[in-house]
Formats: C-alpha cells, structure tokens, sequence
DNA sequence: ATAGGGTTAG
C-alpha cells in the first residue's frame, strides 16, 4: 500500500520529466499523504505553509495539485498561486511552468501574480523563449502587467547575459511611463551594471535614486559594496559601508558576507576579525553563506586546519556545512597536496549525508591532475560514472589539459571523442586546451584545421585563442600565417592584448625585421594597451639579437624610467654575450653598463 | 500569494 501513496499520479507523471532536480540517493522522507478527505482549511492552511518552505518531496506538490483539482470550487486563485510559490521555492521551475500551462487549459482562474510566478519559473529555465510571450498573454488575458512583471523580465534578461536588452527594457519603462519603477527595479538595474564592470555607472544611479527619491536600501549597497570587492577597492567599499550606515540602512548578514569576502581575499586578516566581532556586536549572525566564505578563504590561503574549526563552530552553532563548505575544504587539501585528506572529506560528506556532486570530483581530478596523478584523475571520471553523476565540460577539460601535459596526446582523441559522445559540449577554454596541446606538440596542420573548424562554430571569438595559435604558428616556424591572423584582427572586432603584442615583437625580431617590433612598441607607448615588464624585456632581447646594442641602451633607460626592471631571461643573455664576444669593445660596453 | 544583493576550479 504504501507504494502507492509514494507514486505520484498517472496523471501528473509527465511533470517529473521536466524536473530540474536530480533524484538524490537519499533515504526518502515519509510520504506526505493528502487524503480525500483533507477539508478546505485543512488545504487551503498546508498551501500557506508550503509557500513559504517548499514540498519536502516534489510528489507531494503534485499530489496536492490533485487534490486541488477536484475541490476546484471551493479554492481561490491565492491557493493555486501558493502552489506554484511553493514549487519556485524548491527550484522546480519547469515543473512550476507546465502546471501553469495545465491550469490555463482546465480553464482554472489566474491573476497577475500567477502569471508573474509562471514568468519568474521561465526566467530560470536556460531560455527566455517562453517569458515575454507570456507577457503578451498577461494583455490579452485582460490584466496589466505591473512592477513585478517588468522586475522580474528585467532580472531574466540580465541573468540570461542580456544584459543590453535590459537596459533596453529599462529605459523604455521610464520613457513611456509603463510602471513606476521602484527600489527593486533600480537594484536589479544598478546590480547588472556591477556585474557588467560598470560600477561608476551603479553609483550614479543610486545617486539619482537619492535624487528622485526612491530610496536606496541595503540591497543597493550591498550590489555596489561587492563590486568594488571584486575590483578590489575595498577602502572604497568601506566608505560606502559607513556612508549607508549614516544614513540609517543598516548593514545585513549579506552586507557583512560580501565585505568578509573582500577582506579576505586581499588578505586583511586583522579586519576579517574586527568585522566578524562587529557583526556579533550587532547581533547579525553568520549564516550559511558566511561561514562557506570564511571556510574558502582560508583554505585558499592553505590555512586548513582553521577552515575544520570553522566548520567545527557551524556545526555547534546549528549551521550545518553543506557541499560547498565540503568542496571548499576539498579544495584547500588538494592546494596543500594532501590527496588523501581530501578523499577523507568525500567520505564526511557521505556520513553525513551531503552527496558529493560533479563539482567535488572536478576538484579531485584537478587536485591530482596538477600533481601529474593523471591515472588516479582518470580513475575518478569512472568512479563519477559509477555513481550516475555526470561529468561536465570542465572535469573533460581538466583531465585533456593534464594529458598534453603529460605528453599523453594520444590519449586526447578518445576522451575528446567520449565527451562529444556524452553531449557535452567544448566550450572556449576546452578549445583553448586542445589549440594550446596541437601546438606544443607540433601537429602544427591538426591545430589550423580544428581552429577553422571553431571559426566555423563562431566559438573561436576571442583575443587568448588567437594568441595561442599565433604563437603556435610562429614557434613552428609558419611566419607568414602568423602574421597573417595578426593581421586580421582588426577585421575579426578582435583587439590585440598585452600577449599578442610580446608574441608579435618577439616575431618580428627573431625574423629580423626590428624596425616593426619599434613600431609596434611605440604604437603600445601611446595606446591604451600599455607595455609592461615582459613586453620591455622581450624587446630588449630583441634588440640584442639584432645587434642593436645603442637601441638596447635607449630601451633598457625607457624600461627603468617606467620602474620595470630586467628578468632572468634577458640577464642572461647579457651574461651570455658578455662571456662570447668579449673582443667586440661596443657589446662589452653595453653589457658593464647594463649590469651595472 | 509574486520581483532585487553575498560562497565553489581548468
């Protein structure tokens, strides 16, 4: 009997093909049991509860949606909508969407937050295709779409990497007067711009929210105080932090969370503590968020036994670790070479229930892919298999990265051909890896043809995989060709970086034309690409190889006055001419003058 | 009953 309450219905069985989740291995919770004779409070009270937490198990939605639809008359659309809250609450999106698509075809009443619940369920799925049609259904089923709705379509625009046609959204909204944007449509705005590297931008809208008086809130801050995180100006996020305190938006757990980030990661231990002592203060706990950062920080310094007590006091102050503290922890193993407590944390996770997922072997096979274990690496993918977690591109990029370097190109073809094989497709790094391998292993005609193949595919549109395959060419002695993408860029949109300009002056100057290495450099001298200690040092060998030892004077002063200094390449060489040639007086000269 | 900010590698 009880098999047939765990079963979900025949009817509804079609939503379990759309879900998103897993079936995770682990031992199934009792099945919750709407009887037919649950009374309407009793639903209508479980629905409430539910929108708040979620379903235990999605079975349990679905079962409830049942029972729903046979006491249809007596439930209001607020009950349904409760549903499907409850369903985004446990990321069961596209279950969410199509139990949204079978109530329009039952005809079942729905209101505007149904169809904004509906949008934000599409939102998470890897399209938008479905959201803005949506939209015009809001229309014509006679409602208006609101704040929420254009919220919610700006933030899918944005997380869908759109971020241009969210701006497009924006500015339409305020120009035609559709809504009256509010605080959340500024903070999705101002966190997109963030995340797009235009944080000055971001503080001038939230100046102009000041101005026109939507007021910020912690959100806002929060969004800016961890961009210039990352971009690491934590003084300055330290001043914003002071600034929202003065005007009275206290600073959240998320707030505290993003500033522990930044301190850490620039390695300000000293206000990493003074902050955590501030936040006890105040009496705003660390959360689970919280202490994974502390956790990560610590073991990327390889500083591991801290990250165990940390975890240690989540675990006393009833904040279970989950598998991101446990890949973290991982992480920090393998940083430090120790394989073996790394493989001990995987059995941690396992006692205590946390499944490990294909990012915690990514991290193992990685971990002893640097050590050049690239058998155990190997054995890891089959173990994944084993356990029915699939393996992603970066586990499959991890290992052919380790194979090249390990002079195994042999075995590249197979995995290569065992990763397309499994659906998984290459993306730019894994394209970089393989150009990168064909290279340095010489198949100089296997590594021109797969990238045509790329340029095909319109994979290929980046400066780093041009400077791979220039060097290539140059360094197996295809001169021209070499040039010849050079060249091209330009054409392509692409802009030379800082690498494909010392890949391009050391060219020139070991086919001896110099005078256009100088040019390039000049042209570097005055452009927004500025030359750096490497590009000096690949010149001045330049020049030496060209016997241009007055040039390689003036160059040598232009690299000192900009505070670089030579490296252990260019020494020596000098040492080197110095040691052969001490009968020409102009290279001895120049070589007591630069060693001086 | 619906929208916005913080954690994971090659």
């Amino acid at each position: 009997m009880a098999s047939i309450v765990s079963t979900p219905s025949l009817f509804h069985s079609h939503f379990l093909l759309f879900s998103t989740k897993p079936n995770p291995n682990s031992q199934p919770k009792p099945p919750f049991i709407p009887s037919p004779s649950t009374t309407h409070p009793e639903l209508k009270q479980l629905l409430y509860h539910k929108s708040k937490v979620g379903f235990d198990k999605l079975d349990d939605a679905l079962l409830v949606f049942d029972q729903m639809l046979r006491l249809k008359s007596g439930l209001s659309v607020v009950d349904f909508n409760q549903l499907l809250t409850a369903l985004v609450r446990m990321k069961e999106y596209s279950v969410a969407v199509s139990m949204f698509r079978e109530m329009r075809v039952l005809s079942i009443p729905v209101d505007i937050v149904t169809f904004n619940t509906a949008i934000h369920s599409c939102c998470h799925l890897n399209t938008l295709d479905y959201a803005f049609p949506l939209l015009a259904g809001i229309i014509k089923s006679g409602w208006v779409p609101d704040v929420f709705t254009y919220n919610t379509l700006i933030k899918g625009l944005l997380s869908q990497d759109r971020p241009l046609e969210a701006g497009d959204l924006f500015n339409k909204l305020i120009r035609f007067q559709e809504i009256q944007p509010d605080a959340v449509t500024y903070n999705t705005i101002i966190d997109g711009l963030c995340k797009t590297s235009n944080t000055s931008m971001a503080l001038k809208l939230l100046r102009k929210m000041e101005e026109i008086g939507c007021n910020p809130d912690a959100v806002t801050y929060t969004s800016i105080i961890d961009s210039l995180c990352k971009e690491r100006r934590v003084d300055q996020a330290l001043v914003l932090v002071s600034e929202m305190t003065d005007k009275g938006i206290s600073p959240d757990v998320i707030t505290y969370s993003t500033l522990l980030q930044g301190l850490c990661s620039s390695g300000r231990w000293e206000d990493t503590e003074r902050l955590l002592t501030e936040m006890g203060v105040r009496r705003i706990y660390p959360d689970l968020h919280t202490y994974n950062i502390l956790v990560d920080a610590y073991c990327k310094e390889g500083r591991t036994t801290h990250a165990e007590d940390v975890i240690e006091i989540m675990i006393q102050k009833g904040v279970p670790p989950d598998s991101i503290t446990y890949n973290a922890l991982m992480d920090g193993y393998c940083l430090t070479g120790k394989m073996d407590r790394a493989l001990e944390v995987l059995n941690t996770m396992r006692s205590n229930e946390i499944w490990p997922n294909y990012y915690s072997y990514n991290i193992l096979i990685n971990g002893y892919c640097k050590r050049q274990e690239l058998d155990k690496a190997i054995s890891l993918l089959r173990q994944m298999r084993v356990e029915g977690i699939k393996a992603d591109v970066q586990t499959y990029s991890t290992i052919i990265h380790g194979l090249f370097q390990m002079g195994r190109h042999n075995e590249v073809d197979n995995l290569f051909l065992e990763m397309l094989k499994e659906g998984t497709k290459p993306n730019i790094v894994t394209c970089r890896i393989l150009l990168d391998g064909l290279c340095k292993n010489r198949y100089m005609d296997e590594a021109i043809s797969f990238f045509r193949v790329m340029e095909c595919k319109g994979i290929v549109h980046d400066i780093q995989i041009h400077n791979i395959l220039i060097d290539g060419l140059y360094k197996n002695g295809k001169l021209d060709e070499a040039r010849n993408t050079f060249d091209k860029l330009a054409s392509r949109g692409l802009q030379p970086d800082v690498i494909t300009h010392n890949i391009m002056i050391r060219g020139f100057c070991q086919e001896g034309l110099f005078e256009e290495a100088k040019e390039l450099l000049s042209k570097m001298e005055t452009g927004i690409c500025l030359p750096d200690a490497v590009i000096y040092n690949t010149i001045i060998r330049g020049s030496l190889l060209n016997k241009r030892y007055g040039e390689a004077v003036v160059l040598t002063e232009n690299m000192r006055a900009r505070k670089f200094s030579e490296d252990a390449s260019t020494t020596s060489m000098v040492l080197d001419l110095l040691s052969k040639e001490e009968q020409d007086p102009s290279v001895l000269a120049f070589c007591k003058w630069f060693l001086q």
